[in-house]
DNA sequence: CGTGTAAGGAATTCTGACACG
DNA sequence: CGTGTAAGGAATTCTGACACG
C-alpha cells in the first residue's frame, strides 16, 4: 500500500510523459509554426536527440505554452507574455510542492465516503486536516485527532 | 485571475493529452504487444478514429496502465491486476474531486512564501485552512479567520 | 491465457525556404 | 518581430501472422 501511495505522485508528476510538436500544438491551441519559433528563440525547450528527429516536449511545457497563450490572447507581445508566464511559474511550483508533501494518504471510509488526508496542523499537532469527498463530490475539510501511528 | 485560477484545474486535469502506443509504452513499461492484448481483450480503451491510424490513449489510461503493471508486477494474473485496478479507481476519483474542489487559490505571500488555501473547515465556517510552502518547500498546514469576499 | 518478434506498408512528422508585415 | 503555407524526405508507428506455452 505505500508502494501505491508513492505511486500517486508519480502519477501526478508524469514528468516522464512526452509529446510531440503536433500533438503540443493541438493540446495547446497553439501552432507548430509558433513552437518553432519560440523553440528557436529559447523560450521553451525540448528534448531533441538528434536532428531530424522528433522533438519530445514534457507536460510542463504543455502548460507553459498553454499559458504563454493564455497572455498573447489578451493582447500581449509574446516576449511579454513569455515574461509573464515566468513570473506565474512560482505558483506552479508550490502547487506541486504541496501536492507531494500534502497528499499523505487517500482511503474509503465504511460509508464509502473518500478521505484525503493532509496531515497535522502546524500549530496543533495534535490534530491533522482531511477533507471528505461524498459520493455526489462534495468535499468538506475537517478536523480530527491524530491517530497513532 | 480567475481565469488563471480555471486554468489551473484544467491543467491539472489535462484531460486532452493523448499519447500514441509506443509512448504508453515507454512510460509505462509495459510493451506495446501487452497494451494490444490488453485493448482487444477490453480492459484498456483507446481512441481510435479509423482502422490502421495511431491509437490515441489519455493519461488516464496511461496511470491506470501503470497500475495494472503494479499488481502484475506483484505476482497475480491479468484478470485479478484488472480488477483490482478498477476497484481502486475510486481513490483516484476521490483526488480528482479533491483537487478540483479543495484548491480555492494559490498566492505568494509578502515573505515570498506559497500559500494554497483549502477553504473552510465544515464544523467551524468562521476559520478556513490553507497550506503555506516555503523557500525550501517545507509544507506546513494552517488555520486563519476567513476573510470577507 | 498472455506475450514476443520480424516485416512491410501506411500514416505522421519534421525541416528549410519563402511570404507577409 | 512573429506567424502561415506548400513540398518532400525521413523517421515512426501500426497491423496481422506466427511462435511459445
Amino acid at each position: 500500500m505505500d508502494a501505491l501511495g508513492k505511486q500517486f505522485r508519480e502519477i501526478f508528476k508524469s514528468d516522464d510523459i512526452k509529446i510531440g510538436m503536433s500533438e503540443l500544438a493541438k493540446v495547446t491551441g497553439v501552432s507548430s509554426s509558433q513552437i518553432r519559433y519560440w523553440e528557436r528563440k529559447g523560450y521553451i525547450h525540448s528534448q531533441q536527440d538528434q536532428q531530424n528527429k522528433n522533438h519530445h516536449f514534457s507536460l510542463m511545457t504543455a502548460y507553459q505554452v498553454r499559458i504563454i497563450k493564455f497572455y498573447l490572447d489578451q493582447g500581449y507581445t509574446l516576449q511579454v507574455a513569455v515574461q509573464k508566464e515566468r513570473e506565474r511559474r512560482a505558483l506552479g511550483k508550490v502547487f506541486r510542492h504541496f501536492i507531494s508533501d500534502r497528499i499523505q494518504g487517500i482511503e474509503q471510509d465504511s460509508d464509502g465516503d473518500g478521505l484525503v488526508r493532509l496531515g497535522k496542523l502546524d500549530d496543533d499537532p495534535t490534530r491533522e486536516v482531511y477533507a471528505r469527498v461524498d459520493k455526489n463530490g462534495q468535499t468538506t475539510l475537517h478536523l480530527r485527532v491524530v491517530q497513532e501511528d
